[in-house]
DNA sequence: TAGATTGTTAATCGATTAACAATC
DNA sequence: TAGATTGTTAATCGATTAACAATC
């Protein structure tokens, strides 16, 4: 088997938002789907999903479209949203208690299973089902349960300290959640959430639209 | 005055970054600061950070930097985040609720003032020191109050019909935290947050670092 | 066959980087 | 003056779109 290629980051960015309109059509019994149907309210032509497919691999019928079904399969294989992957979730402030709350994550293969503070006086309580433990358990609890992933959402001038324990743990891939760039060793990856960036991106819409 | 040309997104997502280093720089008494010591951790080139800010009109000067503070105001002026804006928060489920106790965005000039369920048992009551109300209550108090942002953390399968109510009630601006992606009418911005399109690049870069 | 849709190649567009000039 | 840093122009790179060929 040949490794599939990495795709462009932008295509796989819309790889959700083709799963999210594929499923809906789903429930219908609709066997085909065109590119023109999938386009639907999305900003960029058709053509583009067609590029997106072929580089996943896919083949269309024409004068018919993609079938539907395997289309879903694909993307959600090519996504590795089939299968679970467990994950510690570090710092149960308002955010981290939103998504330890937030059914979408175990939907697509990323099952949250224990969240860790340091604030001793949350630890042994439960959030939306989940055990919060201190961060004493962590290394314990990392190696028993074989975890490499962990969600980051302590307060960011916590963050690289936090960080460094999460590695020294034996974590692998960091989602992190505060405004601050860490510093990781090799073989660790991280993956940077701005939502600050897209308040940016929003701002300045805003102050087109409104313009003041 | 000129109106000031918009930025290319990338430039723009990455402000908030140099604005993170920024603010941490400004506690030392450091005077100026070099795009040398700002590319830090980013994994790009420091020529990009004179363009951007070059972007944004701002002069360094050769052989010391560019003035700190006034980088600081330039970039929050530009972003308009020296002014508040108040907005209101459709939805408090988990996600709701996290962004209502969210210091991050009223630091950044967007005041969340007041939630909005649809589930009456949740109206009354008070949210990180924000009252909730009645969807009944939506049109007559945003044109009350002159709201004209609303963040939208309803289920993605009322999303739209929610949309239309916050439209028909005078909402300008939408930043949709849905999967759904909304049909709105001329003058009407909305700004879509894709926290899944995020896992999906997370998911990959994971899928090929363990390479399973 | 005609027509609708996929598939592919080339052109365009935009963002980033490289090379070098300008300035204090 | 020499040297460090900003500033600018040209080259490169990558993603999107346009044009058209292929296929059922």
């Amino acid at each position: 088997m040949d490794r599939l290629k990495i795709l462009n980051l932008p295509a796989i960015r819309r790889f959700p938002t083709y799963l999210h309109i594929l499923k809906r059509l789903d429930t219908s019994d609709m066997e085909y789907v065109s590119t023109a149907e999938l386009i639907d309210r999305l900003d960029f032509e058709a053509v583009l999903i067609r590029k997106d497919l072929a580089g996943l691999g896919l083949k269309g019928v024409p004068r018919r479209g993609y079938p539907l079904k395997a289309l879903i399969n694909a993307i959600e294989s090519y996504l590795g949203w089939n299968k679970d992957d467990e994950a510690f979730l570090i710092g149960s402030g308002a955010l981290g208690h939103a998504l330890l709350g937030y059914e979408q994550f175990s939907d697509r293969g990323l099952k949250i299973v224990a969240a860790f503070d340091s604030d001793e006086s949350k630890c042994g309580s439960e959030i939306s089902g989940k055990p919060v433990f201190s961060m004493t358990k962590l290394e314990n609890l990392t190696a028993r349960m074989g975890i490499r992933i962990a969600l980051l959402c302590v307060p960011w001038h916590e963050a690289q300290q936090v960080a460094d324990q999460l590695v020294e743990a034996g974590i692998k891939a960091i989602w992190n959640f505060t405004a601050q760039e860490l510093d990781l060793p090799e073989g660790v990856i991280c993956h940077n959430e701005n939502l600050m960036s897209s308040l940016a991106v929003f701002s300045v819409k805003m102050k087109s639209h409104f313009n003041d």
